[in-house]
RNA sequence: CCAGCUGGCCGGGCGGCCGCACCCGCGAAGCCGAAAGGCUGCGGGUGAGGAAAGUCCGGGCUCCAUGGAGACACGGUGCCGGUUAAUGGCCGGCGGGGGCGACCCCAGGGAAAGUGCCACAGAAAGCAAACCGCCAUGGUCUACCGUGGCAAGGGUGAAAGGGUGGGGUAAGAGCCCACCGCGCGACUGGCAACAGGAGCGGCACGGUAAACCCCACCGGGAGCAAGACCGAAUAGGGACGGUGCGAGGGGAAACCCUCGGGGGCUGUUUCCGGCCCACCGUCCGGGUAGGUUGCGUGAGGCGCAUGGCGACAUGCGCCCAAGAUGAAUGGCCGCCACGUUCUCGCUCCGCAAGGAGCGAGGGCCAUACAGAACCCGGCUUACAGGCCAGCUGGCAAU
RNA sequence: UCCCGCUUCGUCUAAUGGUAGGACAGCGCCCUUUGAAGGCGUGAAUCGUGGUUCGAGUCCAUGAGCGGGAA
């Protein structure tokens, strides 16, 4: 388990990101982009309106951040951003499943 | 006990581990900073709703517009009175409709200011008229036609110009009479809406204003992405100053020195000027990203008393209670309550099928609707389950 | 968070308050050796719930859904 990493907060910088690789998923979508300067990574989270109602989206968000808090943090490389485009499946699944699909795609491996 | 009506309230509890946001405190620990201070650290406190939702109304607040007032246009509201900061909300009353009842529902001003519309059907849809009819009379009096009288009956329609009964008549008709309905209405009660109503009128006035409209009242527009402040990088704007070409010399270079001559355009040439271009430097202003603020003491909450049928008002006391901005209030777990379902046992009712109650054990769910976004007052819509009070109808018992 | 607009057959679109029409697509038949084209026929809709009206796709109220605009 790593630090907790910093978050992305700027609508310029989830754009940057949408230009990297893209590892689709059931459960949700993965955008990563080096950013080329070996400092610690960034994730920043996106749930969209179609998802559900507001309640859902803070649900999807919350435990994926909580996930990535007490698992997978240590998973991702520095310099990297990270943004997980969270699936309305995240609602429902046990989060020991949620836990090992977030870090196995965020090293990437498939 | 069963069925129902109305009003109000709650909308999981306790605990463990790991986290988030804001605020307060502690630092001679570290880093950044000239400083103020910030970040990391430690401790403590606080942290979603009854609808936070829809954005359907009303306000506060901010900016813009506006000399004052009125008229017109446009939009909204629409029984009466009260309440409130204000409302289209709420309270009370009136009128109409529904229900055995508690109670519920209603945009509920004006159709006698005017205009429009009322499809199809029907003779006729708003000036009253007359298709089939009825009656009288005339014609080559069976059947048909003409003239005159009538509007009871038939038929159409959502709606056809009072209803029933009697008198009356050639046939009929408010033509006359009784009752009912309708219209006007002195007067009485009430602040008013409205209610009652002596008397008068043979009946005249169809519906539609959620059609135009008339009347009364209200309304300037936009919205915290309002507005205010600070402000990179890049590009562009303005002001000031300098440089610009050629030759020679020095120097590694930047550059310096000397001489000629001031880059381009222009006023006829010179003097003296003006304008433009490129580069460099300094400064200024607008302003993007971004940041700060607006940003929580308010028509605030709770309790008590008084006035009022009530909405509510007044007084006193206590309390301070979220503040995010790709957006905090969470993740995982344990126990319990409530709920639901299954099995077993006991009791009661029943011929039986089965039903009710109590106890034990297991399973499920561990909650529904839903997340503050400047703030309030309402309305509307969504919602698992539960609690309280009052009232109505029925059954039983006393 | 705020402000606008729109919902009619499967799709695209008409309809002064008076029987919801048309095109394409679908299905059936005819024509053809078969298919296409063509012709004939046929099913299919007013976003939901209330209200006004004799009568509502249309008017009013209130919800739902979809789309757009303001960083």
């Amino acid at each position: 388990m790593g630090p907790n990493p910093k978050r992305l907060l700027k609508r310029a910088e989830f754009l940057a990101v949408r230009r990297g690789e893209k590892r689709r998923g059931r459960l949700f979508l993965v955008e990563v982009l080096d950013r080329g300067d070996g400092l610690s990574p960034r994730v920043g989270y996106t749930v969209t309106k179609k998802v559900g109602n507001a309640v859902a989206r803070n649900r999807i968000r919350r435990r994926l951040r909580e996930a990535v808090r007490t698992h997978a943090a240590g998973d991702m490389e520095p310099g990297n951003d990270y943004v997980i485009v969270g699936r309305e499946d995240v609602l429902t699944i046990p989060f020991g499943q949620l836990k090992a699909e977030l870090s196995r795609r965020l090293r990437g491996t498939r």
